[in-house]
DNA sequence: GTTTACGTTTACGTTAACGTAAATATTGGC
DNA sequence: GCCAATATTTACGTTAACGTAAACGTAAAC
């Protein structure tokens, strides 16, 4: 089963980033892709790295610490003490996204009241 | 009622950054100090835009972005066409930060798996 | 056979958001 | 009167995350 590949332009489209930026990425060893001749294939695997870079830059993650969150997922860490260093990595990662959600939520909640405002501006403007 | 004022480093130990940013946000016009002299007096109002904009920037948005925002919340705009305008910036927001809002759930949940996985290899060791 | 489309490397440019350093007031405490 | 703390302005430096341009390879399309 010999599996599926992109190229980069594919995947750029796919994206909506530019090729600059994949190889960007690649220069920063965040996906390596195997080359065919000069030509870089990217696999499914890469693409999954790619869109969990992206999705971490929409919460304002930097390369580095999508990077971070990426290497989290695949445990090569056996021993007790990484796995000890992991947990406190997953708590801490963890109290960020709380507390963006709970940003995230505070402004929703302010931009409503706006909105409320302006409606209520706008009938009142109609009658 | 001659309201409360804050000099420059008092806010910057409140919210953990230098007296730089702050400088740096007064030269974007993002804040406006009265002056006593030289030194900048800093009222209420400027301290909650500060509190803004540091929200802002937890969950990636840019400085330009935080006025933006900030921006929204005074309804300098009478008309129906500014109104309008502004409804339509709203709507736009609101889905940016629905879209984090997911973001951070698939994040959180991911994470959420690891730490499962984490805890039990760290179980099975001490078994 | 030469456009056209896509790929490559190399390398300098750009913007945001401050950091950092230097030189200079101002001010309360001893 | 002087020292230490805190303020100021001016200005150059830094980092991340690409943008952009140049110069070139290659392969399908007409």
């Amino acid at each position: 089963m010999a599996e599926r590949t992109y190229n980069i332009s594919e995947l750029a489209r796919e994206f909506g980033v530019t090729t600059r930026t994949i190889r960007f990425y690649e220069e920063k060893g965040l996906v390596s892709p195997r080359r065919e001749g000069r030509k870089r294939l990217f696999s499914p695997a890469d693409r999954v790295r790619i869109k969990l870079i992206l999705r971490g830059k929409r919460i304002g993650m930097s390369l580095d610490e999508c990077v971070e969150v990426i290497d989290m997922y695949d445990p090569r860490n056996n021993n007790a003490e990484q796995l000890q260093a992991l947990l406190q990595r997953l708590r801490a990662r963890r109290a960020k996204l709380l507390q963006q959600k709970q940003d995230i939520d505070d402004m929703l909640a302010g931009l409503a009241d706006v909105q409320q405002l302006c409606e209520k501006a706008l009938a009142d403007a109609t009658t």
